[in-house]
RNA sequence: GCCCGGGUGGCGAAAUUGGUAGACGCGCAGGACUUAAAAUCCUGUUCUAGCAAUAGAGUGCGGGUUCGAUUCCCGCCUCGGGCACCA
């Protein structure tokens, strides 16, 4: 027999990558066409997928694959279909550069990296599908990447705002946040200025609390949810009512500590909130005030903001009239750290914040606490409470009577208190802030849009048409009639005949009879007004522009005592095939929140008219309020047009060369040709929008198109079957570094994809777990300038992927950071080389026994898959050298033990163990056979060692049979010689028996 | 500053619900085999004292609860990660 290193030269490992390969052994299909995989679970394991850098693959990117690959093994050989796939996030800036300073195209040079990697991993041996591999960079993939986009773009969640960028005043390029170093450059170490760039944004925040409560219902590792919570940072409190004196001027506060209302002594304003100028505008405050508001909007745009040095304000000359009623005004201050994007943008401070009370000392401002001193217990819970003590002898005014309980206790009566008189009304606010979209650059999914002057300019003539027992002055109505006719728009809003007792028939001809509807009217019908438009639109026969039916009736399924009425209003028969084909566009909104109208009726009346569903959280219910953003938000014409979905993907333009263009746009901007386009709705002349899409999105998605990939001919086709049959996710293992970012953007597009009914579960992932970094053996963190890196394929090399597969298991800790050793892969070697030396001493015959090897056999086999499941791949290992330690002593192994010792290393150590399984006669690959379970009777040890303690110290030891009883122990131990010693003929004043384990002895 | 993790031999680290601290591996020392070296095998290896039996100390520091604490509680020190003017 040949010995391992001579398996390792001739290439054993390579064979059996290439037998796997050869017989799809991981290839897995979710139709279970053979017998084998009828009727088994599935089970999808996910790591994120590898960023393909030139330098090659890292010793950092096996630690989480292997111990993934050892799950997915031992889970397939548990019976579970298993789905392990990979891909390549290869959008990104390191490539770019690449190309700006080589001019080589990325697409050759992802090419290559790809092809590099996909060497690497497939030489350590993992269990891939690698039938479905993506690549994130490939035409057919971000069509899908685009689409999505777009469905979010029609949903009214993605807008363009003017947002600050990093500039690089040298290289005339805007940078991305990890490229800004110190607040300069990291290309040229030149200045970073701050710079507004209209940008493309996703509303992510209108997921906010979706995105918070689905935490509650997937199995995370506690520190992914913490840090998933302080960044959606969901806070309660009230926004307060503020009357400006000498003014006609009303604002908000925001306040998430509203127990210390009573204590606000001043107001705060931030300085590029719009109300500054509205309020020192022609007054003797208006030069200095403003002049102090552009020097801090500078100081800002700056690099970094600090809060202690940076702290100023100046005095508006404004008050708060009679705050709350008490006749107290208080003096309104611009200041340099209120924030405008948080909150109101306007705060009330008093002495029990700390950086109010420092701003106030600053400036003498006035300040009283909120308490009575002699309330000095209930004062402790206050925060803050040293500045309380200070100002003690500050004005005092009781506000309610907290009757001594806890602070937070009196919060909830506080906030009744402030909602029931009418002083506020409550408000939840979040840190969480939508998602910059654009990025500058090359490199990243086109944006499938393009922006029509043409389109933007034209006006439209609106019908409102009111729903049941309303009218035409309602809710936001009047607000948006003002608004589009503001633009240039004309509105018809009639009151329509017998609103309480309608007929739908009526009211139709009433509308016809009184506006002129025809290719450029925009309808729009709430509630039962949106029965009004489909028989408007059957009737009529004509087509319209565009319809949007705000929460509209389907059914006549109502509450009792309106039923008759809304029932006799019509035949409710309507003829959507006829009605879908007299607009381009349907959209609907509805209420979530609505329980009249009723969300599958919607889904069905969005298929029906192939039209667009947006479910919304409106202001008020049945969006009812006087200002609604939702429906401006979809009525605006922003001069934005979608490409037709057909038309995807958008491909990247080949252009010259890689650098942005002088004024900071993308390089597309340089290519005429590809810019300028025709806008698919009026034909006439349309620009492309030229930034690109962020990294992050095509990493948000992926793990839907592992499951959505047809075979043939690399199509991806969004099939439902196959999606609801491996989706969600049930296990995904990933870095810390991204438990924030991108994990929380997937959750988000996958929540929204459920919204719109595209994907089976809200939740993309079950369960999240986290991998500790691999440091290089000086502790620190691997770099290439401290040149302190390992290299895989020398380590593979040298001691062959199995033992470095091992090691990387054995190392440590797995969720904890460990400094790399090659002196440690030494020692992993040595243990295969062990088992292989094994298979000599083995005969084959199944029925003989060996008791000792046997129980720490089964013993093994719990521990292993128990150790695995936990992800305590370094115990695991360690088990299973105990047992080849013991087998090793043995003059003769039964075959038994050593296959199932095989099975149990194999996830670890695959090659080593299939060309073992293989010289036992087994035809089949070891990596499909069966896990073995252990037998409970068979881990039991028959004589255990039970020590003695005298007064907490061990003294003695015992080897005694398992079953031996409480009162034979302990006469044992008290018999001792060694205990007897201890003891100096004293009486024990107690004797404990932990059972297994130890007497001990008290006296 | 706030929120999470860690801190155990020379090193990486183990240790069920509070129950023999240091499993397993590295390194080191001694031995076997060898002309020699490598490889392999065997023995020892927390520290201090002792030839040894043994005794004492010991899980970042200081207290507490307990027959018994690496584990639970209180107060600190320290390292790593995340957030950081969010009213």
């Amino acid at each position: 027999m040949k010995t391992y290193q001579e398996f390792l030269e001739e290439q054993g490992e390579k064979k059996w990558q290439k037998y796997w390969e050869d017989n799809k052994i991981f290839e897995v299909t979710e139709e279970s066409p053979s017998v084998k995989t009828q009727g088994r679970e599935k089970f999808y394991g996910l790591i994120e997928f590898p960023y393909p850098s030139g330098a090659g693959l890292h010793v950092g990117h096996p630690r989480p694959f292997t111990a993934m690959d050892v799950i997915c093994r031992k889970k397939r050989m548990q019976g579970k279909n298993v789905l392990f796939p990979i891909g390549f996030d290869a959008f990104g800036l390191p490539t770019e550069n690449f190309a700006i300073k080589t001019g080589r195209p990325p697409a050759e040079v992802t090419a290559e990296n790809i092809a590099n990697f996909t060497r690497q991993l497939k030489m350590l041996g993992y269990s891939f599908a690698w039938d479905r591999a993506v690549d994130t960079t490939d035409p057919k993939y971000y069509k899908w990447t685009q689409w999505i986009f777009l469905q979010l773009f029609k949903h009214g969640l993605a807008y363009k705002k003017a947002m600050p960028i990093n500039w690089c005043i040298s290289c005339k390029i805007g940078l991305a946040n990890e490229e800004v170093v110190d607040g300069k450059c990291e290309r040229c170490g030149g200045p970073v200025e701050k710079r507004n760039k209209e940008q493309w944004m996703l509303s992510i925040t209108k997921y906010a609390d979706k995105l918070l409560q689905g935490l509650e219902t997937v199995d995370y590792i506690p520190q992914a949810k913490i840090q998933q919570q302080n960044w959606i940072g969901r806070s309660e409190g009230i926004n307060f009512k503020h009357k400006i004196k000498d003014m006609n001027l009303e604002f908000e506060v925001y306040d998430s500590i509203p127990q210390t209302f009573m204590a606000q002594t001043f107001v705060i304003i931030a300085p590029e909130h719009p109300y500054v100028y509205e309020m020192v505008k022609g007054t003797e405050h208006e030069k200095e005030v403003m002049e102090f508001v552009e020097k801090i909007k500078k100081k800002k745009a700056g690099d970094k903001f600090d809060i202690d040095s940076d702290m100023e304000g100046i005095f508006i000359g404004r008050y708060s009239e009679n705050y709350l009623g008490i006749g107290r005004n208080l003096p309104i201050w611009v200041a340099s750290f209120a924030l405008m994007d948080y909150g109101t943008g306007i705060v009330g401070c008093s002495v029990h914040d700390e950086r109010d009370y420092k701003f106030a000392k600053m400036y003498d401002l006035p300040l009283h606490p909120v308490l009575f001193p002699e309330d000095k217990e209930l004062a402790e819970k206050v925060r803050s409470t040293e500045i309380f003590y200070r100002e003690q002898n500050g004005i005092l005014e009781e506000p309610i009577d907290f009757k001594g309980r806890k602070w937070d206790e009196v919060r909830q009566d506080i906030i009744e208190y402030i909602v029931k008189n009418n002083l506020g009304k409550r408000a939840v606010n979040y840190k969480l802030r939508d998602w910059v979209f654009s990025r500058q650059r090359y490199w990243g999914e086109p944006i499938p849009l393009v922006y029509c002057e043409n389109c933007k300019n034209k006006k439209h003539h609106y019908v409102f048409v009111h729903g049941f027992m309303s009218y035409s002055g309602e809710g936001w109505k009047p607000w948006m009639k003002q608004i589009l006719e503001k633009q240039g728009n004309t509105v018809f809003c009639p009151d329509l005949p017998n609103t309480n007792e309608p007929n739908i028939d009526e009211q139709v001809e009433y509308i016809l009879k009184n506006t002129k509807i025809d290719e450029n009217t925009i309808l729009v019908g709430h509630s039962l007004g949106g029965v009004v438009v489909y028989k408007l639109l059957e009737k009529l026969n004509k087509k319209v522009a565009k319809v949007l039916l705000l929460d509209p009736v389907v059914t006549a399924k109502f509450p009792d005592k309106i039923r008759p009425v809304v029932e006799k209003s019509c035949d409710w028969n309507f003829d959507f095939e006829k009605i879908k084909k007299l607009s381009n566009e349907f959209i609907i909104l509805g209420d979530i929140d609505f329980k009249t109208i009723f969300e599958k009726d919607l889904r069905d009346l969005e298929k029906k008219l192939d039209g667009t569903l947006v479910l919304a959280r409106p202001e008020d219910v049945h969006f009812t309020a006087s200002e609604e953003p939702m429906v401006l938000q979809l009525l605006e014409n922003t001069g934005w047009i979608p490409l037709p979905e057909s038309s995807l993907p958008l491909e990247l333009p080949k252009v010259a060369k890689y650098e942005p263009t002088d004024n900071g746009e993308s390089p597309l901007a340089h290519i005429d040709e590809w810019v300028n386009t025709i806008c698919p709705v009026c034909g006439g002349e349309a620009r492309r929008e030229t930034d690109t899409m962020p990294n992050w999105a095509g990493s948000s998605w992926y793990f839907l198109a592992y499951t959505m990939m047809k075979e043939k001919n690399g199509e991806y086709i969004w099939d439902r079957e196959k999606m609801d049959y491996w989706n969600p996710v049930d296990w995904y293992n990933g870095g810390m570094e991204h438990t924030v970012l991108h994990l929380l953007y997937s959750r988000f597009w996958n929540e929204f994809l459920f919204d719109i009914g595209l994907v089976p579960t809200s939740e993309p992932y079950k369960k999240r777990t986290s991998h500790g970094m691999i440091l290089a053996s000086d502790g620190e963190k691997m770099s290439k300038s401290r040149g302190n890196v390992i290299n895989p394929d020398e380590m593979v090399e040298k001691f062959g992927t199995d033992a470095f597969r091992t090691y990387i298991m054995f190392m440590g800790p797995f969720d904890q950071a460990v400094a790399w050793d090659t002196n440690g892969v030494v020692g992993v070697r040595r243990f295969l080389e062990k088992v292989w030396n094994l298979g000599i001493r083995t005969t084959k015959d199944t029925k003989l026994r060996n008791t000792k090897i046997d129980t720490l056999l089964h013993q093994t086999i719990k521990k292993v898959s128990e150790d695995i499941e936990a992800m305590h791949f370094n115990t695991a290992v360690a088990q299973l050298m105990i047992l080849v330690n013991e087998m090793s002593k043995e003059e003769q192994l039964f075959l038994t033990p050593y296959s199932l010792l095989l099975k149990l290393l194999s996830p670890f150590a695959p090659h080593l163990c299939e060309e073992l399984w293989a010289d036992l006669g087994n035809k089949d690959s070891i990596a499909l056979s069966e896990w073995s379970e252990y037998d409970p009777k068979l881990i039991i040890d028959d004589v255990i060692t039970v020590v003695a303690q005298v007064n907490g110290k061990v003294r003695d030891e015992f080897q005694v049979p398992v079953d031996i009883s409480e009162e034979e122990i302990k006469k044992l131990a008290l018999a001792s010689d060694k205990v007897q010693k201890w003891l100096e003929g004293k009486e024990p004043k107690k004797v404990i028996y932990v059972k297994g384990r130890l007497v001990s002895i008290v006296i």
